[in-house]
DNA sequence: GGATATAGGGGCAAAATTTTCACTATGACA
DNA sequence: TGTCATAGTGAAAATTTTGCCCCTATATCC
């Protein structure tokens, strides 16, 4: 872990949502979550762009802000399976509108900027 | 600018959703405008904590995106103000729940991870 | 003349985030 | 024995995002 420079901007509502939910896959390993998939290997199946190493991050993050729950069963080979808190489950209309906008504006077809 | 060398996920509507307001002030920009501060010397006030650099690039990818729109007075000293368009005003939904939802987190004084 | 405000761009560097790859440890299976 | 799946970590590199400082141009005000 490296050192913060700068300062978070924890005085607007937005910001401090975007420090709980601003990584890149949180969103969606919130929602990923909240539909059933629990076990990491799972998730990391789901979202097979997502390098392994950043999933583990996102949700190690996410388990200190309280978000999810990690339940650890002590079996071999590993068994690990997330929840969301209640907190997490706080989350979930931001989270669902992201889901259906995102959705949405494929559907109809409105241009997403390409990569340059 | 630079070459993008990773590919964006753009096939949840999460992704899709990140791509346009991912940015680090993005939804700050959005909710700002809304509320009637159209003007980028206003913004950057709103906004002390950001670099006027960010602030405008950020304003560029959201017209590039189709979520605002660019008004050019040709006056001198210039004059620019920037409103939302249908799609931007889509989003409010989400923006406004990030808003209260991080107002709420903040009263209801759920710790937040300080820097490290 | 000189300072200020306006909107924005360029170059460069710093910071933050993400990726890659190697590695631990163990039970099950062929 | 060798391989696979499991969950996770560490170091280092690559990539992406942000910040800082200087520059343009012009009208207004002191």
């Amino acid at each position: 872990m490296y050192e913060k420079k700068n300062p978070k901007d924890l005085s607007c509502g937005i910001g401090v949502t975007l420090e709980i939910i601003g990584g890149k896959w949180k969103p969606c390993l919130i929602n990923s979550i909240h539909k059933g998939i629990h076990r990491p290997s799972e998730l990391a199946r789901q979202n097979p762009t997502a390098s392994k190493r950043v999933l583990s991050l996102q949700l190690k993050e996410l388990e200190e802000h309280g978000v999810i729950r990690k339940v650890i069963y002590p079996v071999l080979p590993p068994k690990v399976e997330y929840f969301l808190t209640g907190l997490g489950e706080s989350l979930l209309p931001i989270v669902d509108l992201m889901e259906t906008w995102g959705e949405d504006v494929l559907a109809k077809g409105v241009v997403v900027k390409k990569n340059r």
